[in-house]
DNA sequence: CCGGCGCATCGACGCATGCCAATATTGACG
DNA sequence: CGTCAATATTGGCATGCGTCGATGCGCCGG
């Protein structure tokens, strides 16, 4: 029910085939519409030279946490740019913001780092990971 | 040396506090400016619902192979659009592309999946699934 | 040889996004 | 209470990106 006119020959493999495919939720069936929509955002706040690093500046960092003054000498933007791209993170779930006196402690949520590697590797998305959705705004 | 003026408290945990931070190549060292200019385009080509549904179509498909007549019905976008969205995830080395007579059959690349699902679990980015990047333009 | 079908390319449009300068806000400190 | 430091917000600008319609190209059947 696929094809349009004529159908072209198609591979009829059984899958399983090679290890990887068979076992990222990714593979396992057709994401729906629903499933992208939910996913993308997380994607889209990473998929972004800035915010990849300043996500793995807070990840390495002592405590899984830093300030932003910590992470703005790393960067040649300014610091409005540094704190855009921190909310963006902050409210996609990825990172939990802290306020302490004077500065603000951006700290990882490992939970949204497993729902992103869920796509890849383990089962299909996990739906108590996936509440990370509900940490910003 | 990375304070400004009077340094915050910070937290001298010493890592390895609960098992996914310290593991992820995100978390083992800070990102580097070049290795996020490496990974950052095939995070936007999976940045899209579109893209990352067709991905996965083709991912879950029987040989994980599909041409374009296959993947077209699943969308509200018209055929050019998908050719669009097709021929990005090709050139960022996440799906190959063969002609067979009227039909172009596009085909899952495990390699990206891999280099991708090592941001988040594996160990560093691995040079070999890195070269996935010359598939393209 | 010709008509149709599958797919790609092109050009244009509108919206989203990253960036900065300027300014507001909040808390600490005297 | 006034000042300064750390961070957030605003507004505006330029670029990028997703989308479509129109069109071009290659392959197959008649």
């Amino acid at each position: 029910m696929s094809k349009s006119s004529r159908s072209p020959q198609l591979r009829e493999l059984p899958l399983a085939d090679d290890p990887l495919a068979s076992c990222t939720p990714l593979a396992r069936e057709p994401m729906s519409a629903d499933q992208a929509a939910q996913v993308v955002p997380l994607l889209k706040a990473i998929a972004d030279p800035a915010r990849l690093r300043l996500l793995s500046l807070v990840l390495s960092h002592e405590g899984r946490e830093a300030c932003v003054c910590d992470l703005t000498p790393y960067f040649d933007l300014t610091q409005p740019t540094i704190s855009h791209h921190l909310k963006v993170l902050h409210e996609n779930g990825l990172l939990d913001r802290e306020k302490r006196g004077t500065w603000v402690f951006y700290k990882a949520r490992p939970q949204a780092m497993a729902a992103l590697g869920s796509l890849f590797t383990s089962g299909t998305l996990d739906p108590a990971a996936n509440d990370l959705a509900g940490a910003g705004a």
